[in-house]
RNA sequence: CGGGGUGUAGCGCAGUCUGGUAGCGCACCUGCUUUGGGAGCAGGGGGUCGUAGGUUCGAAUCCUAUCGCCCCGACCA
């Protein structure tokens, strides 16, 4: 391709609304352009990136045995009905009518439509399992769209979904799956871990993230250095509270005058104690009633896990408005003694520790020397905090540790959830109908495209992993000199023939201007062809990543750049 | 959802407080000079100032409504 012929539009300045790295660099170097809030155009350069993603993407799933198909973006509503995710799924299911005033969802994923499809095609264990895969357009209307491509509203995903006859099948293909995303993720030489993820608004057991380590990451991922073990903070645990802890001596029950201190900070400076020493109360509002957790002053609790155990499809923070109704005592000071919660859990971190601090469910009081079992009804106990850094890690009590993390990918052990509802069945060996147990795989093409530069960039620009650029190689035409001109061109058609992806650079600018913007753009290798060099029979070539230039006759640079191309692509 | 901000040329912004008919930089076009890390000079084209009402002799500017976009918050009991 010759850049004068091509279609790249580099911008100067940032525009105002990119505030994330890769979003900027993006811009910057015309790869997307943005259309409404969570809405791009891939421009040219931008979805080679894409298609090259697409291709990895591609062949790893083929040789991992899944088939690819096509299914549309526009899907029937009964369809989401027959699953009961037209009512779950909430404002994030883009919901639309056609002429006739038909119900219809633009789909964020495709699990209706694929078990429609499996339930009609297939009746026989004989005939399982089988893996479908596609590459295809989603949308879910994010509440907020940010950090471009990596928090889109329409985005490109690759989605997967088996189908077996057995647990069994399901455990094979499942690992054959997380294999196959840590090939794609290693040949686009991306720092990922897999860790242990909640399974959210798709539902299953078993789940594993796959996570690309970045500052920018809008998750955190919890690992420990020493045994591997990793989860996402939504799921992990760890071993922080003593679990052997002796019995106290039972206190009376106290209430201590406490006004204005509507904290657990507040209470504890009041109180002259650590925040640790008191109980803190949660409250919150879900299908199954008010429900109020109780956990140490100094650890947060964690919605996700408080929601898994109720086995809740709703939970959010008790509005103020309602509060004092639901609970029978005032924002600031409630606690479990006497309270109108309808179930009241504690974090398995105060199981056997005695005379708890906590609200007295009146303005201005708390209480010291609340004993569970006494004074209120003993708490359902479970694991509802937060992990925090150095906590010791549940396996082998190492200190863990926590990172930021880009989730690329999203591998699902389904079960039953969509086979069961829409009714996707089989024989089996006896005669016997039973549903499908299923398993579903997702993979972002652009947010890995994006996460790649958030790995991988520089002040000037962007640094490509080579399978994943735009083009290999970008051949510098510096100046107009007849034999530049030539020499350029040819080492362009040499470069070509040889089935290298080259981009020449044959504009009318100056040096400056071509070397800013190769840079900008990222190109892995740059080979420059200029009149100074060429004088001594010499072209140059350098890594973007380090732009040492190397000098070397034509012959030679072109075979060192071939090797290069050729190694990195595996 | 709550709070804040913003909308003026393709991009980044000033002008709004104090109304007088729109400006700067980048980009773009023409010419000359220049040519190894985003050139210089000269000339030029491009904007119903988000939209709709209102006030006024006169509105980018004041008022009202509306839409878009951006940021921050959503563990505080």
């Amino acid at each position: 391709m010759r850049w004068s012929q091509y279609f790249i539009n580099t911008l100067r300045e940032v525009p105002a609304d990119a505030d994330v790295i890769s979003q900027k660099l993006m811009m910057r170097a015309g790869m997307i352009r943005k259309v409404a809030a969570g809405i791009y155009t891939s421009l040219p350069l931008g979805l080679r990136s894409m298609q090259k993603m697409e291709a990895i993407v591609r062949e790893e799933m083929n040789r991992a045995g899944a088939i690819e198909l096509s299914m549309p973006t526009i899907q029937p509503a009964e369809l989401w009905m027959e699953s009961h995710r037209w009512e779950r799924y909430g404002k994030e299911l883009l919901r639309v009518k056609d002429r006739h005033e038909r119900d219809f969802v633009y789909a964020p994923t495709a699990e209706e439509v694929i078990t429609d499809t499996v339930r009609d095609a297939i009746n026989s264990y004989r005939l399982l399992p089988v893996n479908l895969y596609q590459i295809q357009t989603k949308f879910r209307d994010e509440v907020r769209p940010r950090f471009g491509l990596m928090r889109g509203r329409e985005f490109v995903m690759k989605d997967a979904y088996s189908f077996h006859a057995s647990r069994e099948s399901l455990d094979d293909t499942y690992e054959k799956m997380r294999v196959a995303y840590s090939a794609v993720f290693h040949r686009c030489a991306l720092d990922h871990v897999a860790v242990d993820a909640d399974t959210g608004n798709i539902g299953g057991s078993a789940s594993h993230e796959f996570m690309v380590l970045a500052q920018s990451g809008e998750d955190a991922v919890v690992s420990c250095p020493n045994c591997k073990y990793g989860a996402n903070i939504e799921k992990a645990t760890s071993k922080f509270f003593d679990a052997d802890a002796t019995l106290a001596p039972l206190a009376e029950l106290a209430p201590i005058h406490t006004p204005g201190t509507q904290s657990i900070d507040d209470v504890g400076k009041f109180l002259s104690k650590l925040t640790s020493e008191l109980v803190k109360t949660l409250v919150f509002d879900t299908d199954k009633g008010c429900v109020m957790v109780l956990v140490r002053g100094d650890r947060e609790g964690n919605e996700i896990k408080i929601k898994n155990h109720l086995g809740a499809e709703f939970l959010e923070m008790m509005p103020d408005t309602r509060f004092e109704a639901a609970t029978g005592g005032p924002v600031g000071y409630c606690g479990p003694v006497g309270t109108n919660a309808a179930r009241v859990l504690a974090d398995i971190s105060l199981r056997g520790v005695a005379n708890w601090v906590v609200g007295g469910n009146k303005k201005d009081t708390h209480i010291a020397g609340a004993n569970p079992g006494r004074d209120f009804p003993e708490p359902e106990y479970g694991d509802f905090t937060t992990v925090f850094a150095g906590d010791p890690c549940p396996r082998c009590d190492t200190p863990l540790q926590i990172h930021r993390g880009i989730e690329v990918g999203h591998v699902f052990k389904l079960g039953t959830k969509y086979s069961e509802p829409m009714n996707c069945t089989f024989l089996d060996e006896k005669g016997a109908r039973q549903p499908m147990i299923m398993g579903c795989y997702g993979l972002g093409i652009g947010r890995t495209v994006a996460a790649a530069i958030e790995q991988s960039h520089d002040d000037d620009g962007i640094i490509w992993p080579m399978p994943i650029a735009p083009f290999e190689v970008v051949v510098t035409q510096i100046g107009k000199e007849d034999n530049v001109r030539a020499t350029a061109e040819e080492l362009y058609q040499r470069l070509r023939a040889a089935g290298v992806d080259v981009l020449l650079d044959d504009r009318d600018e100056r040096p400056g201007v071509k070397f800013k913007d190769a840079d900008l753009i990222g190109f892995p290798l740059r080979i420059g062809v200029g009149a100074k060099s060429l004088a001594n029979g010499q072209i140059e070539w350098s890594f973007r990543k380090d732009r040492v230039k190397q000098l070397g006759a034509a012959d030679e640079v072109l075979a060192r750049v071939i090797e290069e191309v050729t190694k990195a692509r595996v």
